[in-house]
Order: C-alpha cells, then structure tokens, then sequence
DNA sequence: AATATTAATATGTAGCTACATAATAAAGTC
DNA sequence: GACTTTATTATGTAGCTACATATTAATATT
C-alpha cells in the first residue's frame, strides 16, 4: 500500500471527530465497531483502536465491550490546567521572581486542614505563610501546611531561601492531586499581604497532593487582583 | 511466556512512575531507552512506548527523538476540569432545576467580547442573560454572547424554554474551548439576580468555543457565593 | 574553519496475529 | 418458567516486524 496514504492513529481521531461535530454519529448514536471503520478508512484495526482510546479519555465517546462504541450524550467540556511552580510562572511572564517567607511554624492544625488531609485526630503540623513577588509586587499569598510525619526532612530546609512550593515540588513528587478553585474577599490581613482592599475579589487556588496514601502538604494559594487561570488547549 | 506474568502497558506505566517517584529517576535524569525497560520487564517495546505516551501526556516525562526520554525537571501540576451543563451539574447535585430567562437581543459587541472572539470590526451578536436555579435558588448567572453568523439557527429557538447553554451544547458541538477562572466583585445588578450582597467574592468561569476557525459562542459564567469548581482525580 | 553530507540512534507509528475479557444472547437443563 | 451453561460478539491488549522521522554525531568537502 501508498506509505503516504497511510493514516496514523491521530488523523483517524480527526475523522471521526468531525463525524461527530458535523452529525454524522449523533449524540447517543451507536458507532459502527471498530473493524467496519478501518475498513471504511482502509487502516487496521488497531489504529482505530488508539484513535477511540484517546476519543474516550478526552469524554468525546463511551465505549463498553461487546456494547460498542456510543457518542455521549451528555457532552462534558473537558480542559486541562497546568500549575507550574510559582517561580517559573513568574519567570515565564518576563517579570522578576521574588519570594518572602512570613512565618513558617508549627501548630496545631484547624480542622479545616485536617478534613483536607481526611485525618480526624488534631495533630501539630508545619505550617507557613510565604509571599510570592512578580516585579517587587505581591503575587500570590500561599497559606500551606505540610505533613511533618510524611515529609520529616522539610524541617531541615531553610524556608527563608527556597520556598516550599519550589522544595516540594523539586523534592517530594506526589502521586495525586487534589484541586479546587473559588473566590474569596481579602481579609485585613490578606489585603495587607497583597497590598490591595480590603473586600478585593480574589481568587483561591487549593491543592493538597499525597503520595500513596500519605498526605504530603495542603496549600491556599490567595491570587492578586485581576489573576486568571487558563486552560490549555 | 507465561501469560498471567504478561505487563500491560498500564502496569508499566505505573511501575515507571513510582521509579520517578521514589527518585529512581530523578528529575532532570534521562531514562533509559525504551528498548532497555523493556527488556528489564520482560515485555516487548512497544509496551514501553505507550506507556511512555501516557506519561508523556500526563507532563510527567519529555521525550524527544534520538534524545531520549528525560524525567521532567519542572514538573507542573495538570489537573483536568469537566464542566458539564448546567442542568446536569445541579440534579447530579440532587437539586431540582430552573432556568429563567432575563434577556435575549441583538446587539452590537463590546471591545472585550469581539478581543475573544479574535475580531476586530465590531458587529451585532445576540446577547443573553439567563439565571440558572438549584432548588429555587440563584446557582450561576450566565451573560453570553452568540455568533449569529456562525449560528443562525439560534434565532428559530425559543430561549425562554430551553437554556442556551444546553441548546448550545447539544445541537452545536465545538472543536475548541478556551476557558479561565477568576474572582470578581458581586456589582448591584449582579448581587440582585445572585440575590446576594453587593461587593461578595464570585468565581467567574469563562468559556469560548469555536468549531474550526469559527466562533460559537463566549460565556460569563458567575457562580453564586460560596461556588467551587473541583479537578477531577 | 565553516559548511554540507552521511551515518547512527531513539522514539513514533502502522499493520498484523493471537488471545483476553466483558457483556450479551442463545441454548440447554431441572 | 426459572436457572445455568455455552456461544457469540466487540473491545482490550501484547508481541512482533518493518519502516518513518527527528536529532545528533561523525565525516567529508569547500
């Protein structure tokens, strides 16, 4: 067969995905089995297979054995956001990355943070406040508590140089991660910190990431004004 | 062999990362060749090679072409989000839905509406405003704008029955979606529809899509107080 | 020494076969 | 007729081969 003719796996997604958006499958819509569309596309059934693998994972279609292949019905918007450390986003925005450690101690978790981590028992854990600058303003306020029991060498680390964002990030790569996003007031404080008003709109951006099963750091990271979070592609 | 030892490629895949995990390979270190790993698990390469795919795609790895496959040294966080409809979103709540319409007319776009759709003459678009109800209470207030050009068939539906949201989502799929988060302040008409107070904190979740080069439609999702919007695994 | 050509190398990919697995339908059994 | 067993079907997957492609290194050319 014509080399050149021949389809990769990620143009027979292309396809079938315009045969998607333009109605040819419908929503709901069984699709033929695998075997008829490389037959119709004239490739194996294997690339077909890699094409639905990924149509599946990005929420395009359903597929169950011996049922078939089904177009969802309910369409999610599906999107990634990637949170890359906070020095690098700095950094990556032509701006000058500074970093101020406001306290780092160890207290008594809130249970707040302990439901975070699904821990009952009131247990001490690190916790620090550190400011995140881009171009000497305030960036991003992170208020973090990190599992001393997880991560006992975080002790050992000069927090007043490299931030724990940064340190853990680098040091202690985690194996889940959990995200959420909403917005807050400014309190007093926190409009101090940020050097806003007090009442500004801002937006928080929660993570708290484990390793196995152990829970590794929870963090609020409170935006400046004005931040926006994109996804990509 | 013996089949019941046989890897998929998801046990490899899984075996990597904790190698990545536990600093096996650090960030920054080069793996070995996928020819290597395979030989090392005893399974064929182009079990590695989609593995590796997966790790590729998830930010953990890098891999370039003669170069190899690097551990990323920068690792960023990537977190997908599915946003579903709206109505969907509040029964899945276990939420009785409504949907009010507020407004719905031709008008020509504001700078800040033509910028995400890319254009720069101005020209008029249907513009609408709807409430969306959980339980009878304020649950997302939506200001979105259609392209008309793109799709005329808006106008043949009837918007006080059916949310354009979901008309949207269901008669007209997109090939892009652009999104991003942010906080804003509840301005007096927003607090009124919201039915909260003036000057509260709300997540604003903006979305435009296209189908190929062509715009659809971009939204101005503000979610009533306290609204959290949660990555998936 | 700068440039162009060629070789080597690791990943990317298609196509094939063989078999596994899950879900369903059909047939058989009491 | 209710239950169990068996066959059927579509997707899931591994392993293999052959070749494509991008990148770097080595070599040759000017």
């Amino acid at each position: 067969m014509n080399r050149a003719l021949r389809l990769s796996w990620t143009d027979v997604r292309d396809r079938i995905q315009t045969r998607i958006l333009d109605r040819t499958y419908a929503p709901g819509d069984k699709l033929p089995k695998d075997e008829e569309i490389a037959e119709d596309f004239g490739c194996a059934r294997s690339t077909v297979q890699r094409a639905m693998q990924d149509l599946s994972q990005s929420g395009l279609v359903e597929r169950r054995r011996k049922g078939g292949t089904t177009v969802r019905a309910d369409p999610v918007t599906r999107a990634t956001v990637d949170i890359p450390i906070t020095r690098r986003e700095v950094e990556e925005r032509g701006c000058k990355y500074d970093y101020q450690l406001i306290r780092s101690e160890m207290e008594i978790a809130p249970k707040s943070v302990l439901a975070r981590f699904g821990m009952k028992v009131p247990i001490s854990l690190l916790h620090i406040e550190a400011l995140h600058l881009a171009d000497n303003r305030p960036y991003i306020l992170e208020d973090r508590w990190v599992c001393t029991t997880t991560i006992p060498e975080i002790m050992n680390v000069d927090l007043a140089q490299k931030s724990a964002n940064e340190w853990l990030v680098r040091n202690k790569p985690f194996s889940r991660c959990d995200m959420s996003f909403y917005a807050t007031k400014a309190s007093i404080d926190v409009a101090a910190q940020l050097d806003t008003e007090l009442g500004d709109a801002l937006l928080v951006i929660e993570r708290t990431t484990w390793i196995g099963n152990e829970p590794i750091t929870t963090v609020q990271a409170v935006t400046s004004p004005g931040y926006q979070l994109f996804t990509q592609s």
